[in-house]
DNA sequence: CGGCATCCGTGACGATACTG
DNA sequence: CAGTATCGTCACGGATGCCG
């Protein structure tokens, strides 16, 4: 885990800080929390990452224990990077980030990339956080794209696009993501769905 | 709060690293969660720092809003840094970041450098995730230094130095740093006091 | 002496082009 | 599609100088 430039100090910040503290870094473990992802599409929800910047980061989150890479069955094989363990682990650092972070969203840029499954953290940190919400999927869609948050035991998960079966549609209006940063927005979000985690939903 | 380099995405996690993602940031916030503290001080508690880094580190979270830099009372005017309420928000994350890292002490280097007020983080996180545990100040003492944690409805906080008045106190045996991975360690240490927090450090 | 500012060498980063 | 190669630029680290 010896990166070429250490803080060489003996904390355990410092040491987290040697391996996931360079420049784009935590960005990649956040798109990898939505679940294994080629090099390509990692490029193109990265706007801004150079190519060989990209694949050296990939190449020392693999030395490092973070990610594996692994080659997708024969009919479309291609490489996928996927977390690990410790990878997955960062959620928590992840999650602090966001919900420190949040608040800056509420000046956006012109210049700011927008991708939904980005809203993916705070609404899970805010659905988990909610007092008796039963497991099950929940799919988001907005007008930029849909993912959907897997709630469960094993903590929450999130992944891009529409889920295969939701337990819950949360369908919100044109212009809503910028209005959720790190809350549910009440105002003009649709809940389809008839099971307790929708009723729970919309109950709140 | 726009850096010279942002990353330009509509995402609370990237905000977040646009603030606090450089080199040395959130050391520097790691070291004024101990208090206020002088630059030659910093600098002295950030080996490996460079002094032109750490002065404009301090300009821009000055700008930023993170920390206020603050003229002391005559007898030995100096200027201090100072956590805002902002940065010290950024206590989470330090919290996050420590315990995902901690794994990571199991090895210590030779050129680590060592602080006996690094520990106060994760041992800080511990203590106050332990059941029933009452309000107080906590002093520690290592072979390498000394610092105390003060637990209280406020959220922890911690200081570098002894205690003015410690409700507790925890004595480690030398070597003992290298064992606390952000666990409190049982084998050879000994708490001093009588009151509540005591007892309940000694039941731990 | 504390608190930086300046200069300089090295390395990380970003954009584009190119290859298996 | 999945990177590697090349190159200009800028950030970082170390040393030194300045100024109260």
């Amino acid at each position: 885990m010896m990166p070429r430039r250490s803080y060489d100090q003996y904390c355990a910040v410092a040491r987290a800080l040697d391996t996931v503290g360079e420049r784009w870094t935590l960005l990649i473990v956040r798109e990898l929390l939505a679940g294994p992802r080629r090099y390509t599409d990692l490029h193109a929800d990265l706007p801004g990452v150079s190519t060989d910047v990209l694949a050296s980061r990939l190449k020392e989150m693999e030395r490092d224990g973070l990610v594996t890479r692994r080659r997708l069955a024969p009919p479309g094989a291609a490489y996928v990077y996927e977390l690990t363990r410790r990878g997955r682990e960062l959620f928590a650092v992840l999650g602090a980030l966001a919900e420190w972070g949040a608040e800056e969203l509420r000046d956006p840029r012109p210049t700011d990339a927008v991708r939904a499954h980005w809203a993916a953290l705070p609404l899970m940190r805010h659905l988990a956080a909610l007092p008796g919400v039963p497991s099950g999927v929940v799919e988001v869609r907005l007008d930029e794209g849909a993912f959907h948050i897997e709630l469960g035991d094993g903590g929450p998960s999130y992944a891009d696009g529409p889920a295969e079966r939701p337990d819950a549609v949360l369908a919100l209006p044109p212009g809503a993501l910028h209005d959720l940063g790190g809350t549910l927005p009440a105002d003009g979000a649709k809940v389809t769905g008839d099971g307790p985690l929708a009723d729970a939903l919309r109950g709140a």
